[in-house]
DNA sequence: TGGATTTGGATGCATATGCATCAATATATA
DNA sequence: TATATATTGATGCATATGCATCCAAATCCA
């Protein structure tokens, strides 16, 4: 566990946490695709802009939340733009700005899709981990890794 | 914890694999690439390689152990080969297959890169898990993800 | 004030992935 | 044996991501 040496657990962690979230990431996505909806990327900028306060989020905000890269978060928003779900507007303060906002047709996107999502990690999270507790100590361990630092 | 109906701590436990893996494995690609190797996925492949016992692996086996489609697995093994990692060769038994098999040049690199590798796992993974419990316990629960089922 | 620097976001180009399809060989079935 | 089917791997095309760079507006500073 010091700085260069994982000890072999740490090193079975990091490999089971890469290939666990690959599988199940994989099937979530097949299973929503099979269900005609888009991918999961969509459903989180669309949660994020249903969930910001004021009316809407700046790009910066939206690859902070998501952790994407600024070019990726512009190219996102594009397709979400062409596809309807969300509209960009000028921000007053700021004449560099996109203001992106969610449509009606965005909300309607996600209370559509969620019972599906839904269902989909029940399967293939709730189900394998078995109990609450499980469910609680890996969201904790997880947890570990996002912190800053 | 229901089919469809998974509890707020599971849907937790959902977004946090999906966000930590995507964080720490940034984390530590980007440690590898700033020390000048290729991406992980190169590792990962020449990895299974050495530790094949006969002449190599087929195609399939390499999709099988890292769960990559087809497709992706013969591109990654033309990238490969171009730079001169792996070799390939047609397979006695079946005129279909080919036999892939790791080249000095590809063990050096699995050398090479392991220390840099080795010390990213400990800054990204076991630097925030502290103890050698907590990476059990990760390990552990990751692994009823990954299981068939 | 006016020019240098920084910041927000877009875009051209190279590379990687998904999808469908194809060619070649192997296997099953009549 | 002859034909149909299944399996292995490659490849053309569309889409997604990474990287570098560019443009425009904002901020800094002499």
């Amino acid at each position: 566990m010091t700085e260069n040496a994982p000890s072999e657990t740490v090193v079975q962690a990091w490999a089971r946490l890469v290939k666990a979230q690959h599988k199940v990431l994989g099937a979530v996505e097949a299973d929503l695709k099979r269900a005609g909806f888009p991918p999961l990327a969509w459903y989180d900028v669309l949660l994020e802009l249903r969930r910001a306060p004021g009316q809407g989020l700046r790009h910066l905000e939206i690859e902070a939340e998501l952790l994407l890269a600024q070019h990726n978060v512009s190219r996102l928003v594009d397709r979400l733009e062409k596809a309807g779900l969300v509209g960009r507007r000028p921000v007053a303060e700021d004449g560099r700005g996109q203001l992106v906002t969610i449509t009606p047709s965005g909300r309607d996107l996600l209370r559509r899709m969620w019972p599906a999502y839904r269902a989909a990690i029940a399967r293939h999270v709730g189900r394998k981990l078995e109990s609450e507790a499980n469910a609680r100590s890996l969201a904790d361990l997880l947890g570990r890794l996002i912190d800053a630092g």
